[in-house]
DNA sequence: CAGACGTGGGA
DNA sequence: TTCCCAAGTCT
């Protein structure tokens, strides 16, 4: 039987809104995620409608899911929690600990602004009479006055920690609500648009359950490429399953081309054994984190030449460069890269971070308590291999 | 507004 | 293999 309920989520009144509530709570209630620790009390029971939950484990945890999906996340959140339980912790941890926890799930920029926000909040409180103030906003200005906390994110965490009735509009809900009322627009372009709908559909009265169900939804059913509408409430009501051809929304827009570079890297052994490490400038691409010296290969250029000439300028070291130890590629949402690793001897020369905040002379086995990105990750293996054989 | 900003997983 | 993309924010 086809759908008999056209797409006007937006444009009827209360009474379309009331059903696509309730057909979507009840669908939650059986099958959505009730397993998220972070969504539940110490001591594991679930919340019942307004009981706040630890507003910080949600805030780490709403951050960590941008562009994150859950199942990387809770590895993450849990070491996380256990190297840094509570606000105060976070806020007088260094930079380096922060980093160390964060090493492996990308976008870096967030672990500097959640720490950040912390000493933020820390600070915040008056001095000192009442030591238990309650530092945490509860309003979406206050939450976004915080360092990586935008509309969403803000939302998620007050009707997440809360219940306060925020919507929210992530990757998940654009795709639901495209396909709902099968919009021919790309989400991206017309986000006022999207918001006025999130909000709209929201559950006043159960604003936790019901963005966690909208999410759960997308996440599970609504998924980007063949969505289970058999298995999904909102199938009467999805113009886009009556359009014949949900796969169709939302629209996109042609992503830009993403160039590709070969990047030549120097993994330097002085007499003892050490080898030369660096830290990235503390924005931008990787900021803070560690990682072997190297740079772009020029055009027409040799890769040996090449990691000569950036030891050179960027470190003001002499090397002889030798054996290749790795070669790999690595893809970043923006640009991919050829890292083409060779050992090399140090000759001459202290190093100076010319191009980067500090370098450093560690032994191997000293490497682990570095934070690296990914791609470095890889190289530290080879090496740790090639120094055992 | 368009581009920067990571990584791992799935098809 | 290659491509897509996932619980976005900042500039």
């Amino acid at each position: 039987m086809p759908p008999r309920t056209p797409p006007t989520a937006t444009a009827s009144p209360s009474g379309a809104e009331a059903e696509l509530r309730s057909s979507l709570l009840d669908w939650w209630e059986s099958h959505g995620r009730h397993d998220i620790p972070w969504k539940r009390h110490p001591d594991g029971s679930r919340p019942g409608p307004g009981e706040p939950l630890d507003p910080f484990g949600v805030w780490v945890a709403e951050v960590m899911l941008q562009q994150t999906q859950l199942a990387v996340v809770l590895p993450y959140w849990h070491r996380w929690m256990a190297a840094f339980p509570d606000l105060r912790t976070l806020a007088a941890a260094s930079e380096h600990d922060v980093l160390m926890v964060w090493q492996g799930l990308g976008y870096y920029a967030r672990a500097r602004r959640l720490h950040g926000g912390a000493q933020r909040l820390v600070d915040g409180e008056p001095p000192a009479p009442s030591a238990d103030r309650d530092p945490w906003p509860r309003t979406l200005e206050g939450w976004m006055a915080l360092p990586g906390i935008g509309r969403s994110t803000g939302g998620s965490i007050l009707s997440s920690a809360f219940d306060r009735p925020f919507a929210i509009l992530d990757g998940n809900v654009q795709r639901v609500l495209a396909r709902l009322v099968a919009h021919p627009v790309a989400p991206k372009r017309q986000l006022p648009h999207f918001w006025r709908l999130s909000e709209t559909l929201l559950d006043p009265q159960r604003p936790r359950a019901f963005n966690q169900a909208l999410m759960d939804l997308g996440a599970g059913v609504c998924t980007p490429r063949q969505p289970a509408c058999g298995a999904c409430p909102w199938q009467p009501h999805c113009a886009a399953y009556a359009a014949g051809d949900p796969g169709r929304f939302p629209v996109k827009d042609t992503p830009p081309p993403v160039p590709f570079q070969v990047i030549g890297v120097g993994v330097v052994l002085d007499a003892e054994g050490r080898v030369l490490i660096d830290q990235r400038l503390p924005e931008g691409l990787l900021g803070g984190l560690w990682e072997f010296p190297g740079g772009k290969q020029e055009p027409g250029e040799a890769i040996e030449a090449t990691i000569r000439r950036e030891l050179r300028e960027e470190l003001a070291i002499e090397v002889t460069v030798g054996e290749e130890l790795i070669t790999l590629e690595h893809a970043y949402s923006h640009k991919r890269l050829r890292f083409v690793v060779h050992l090399c001897r140090w000759l001459a020369g202290e190093p100076q971070p010319l191009a980067s905040q500090e370098v450093r002379w560690v032994a191997p086995q000293e490497l682990s308590s570095y934070p690296f990105p990914a791609a470095n990750a890889r190289i530290i293996a080879a090496l740790q291999a090639r120094l055992a054989a």
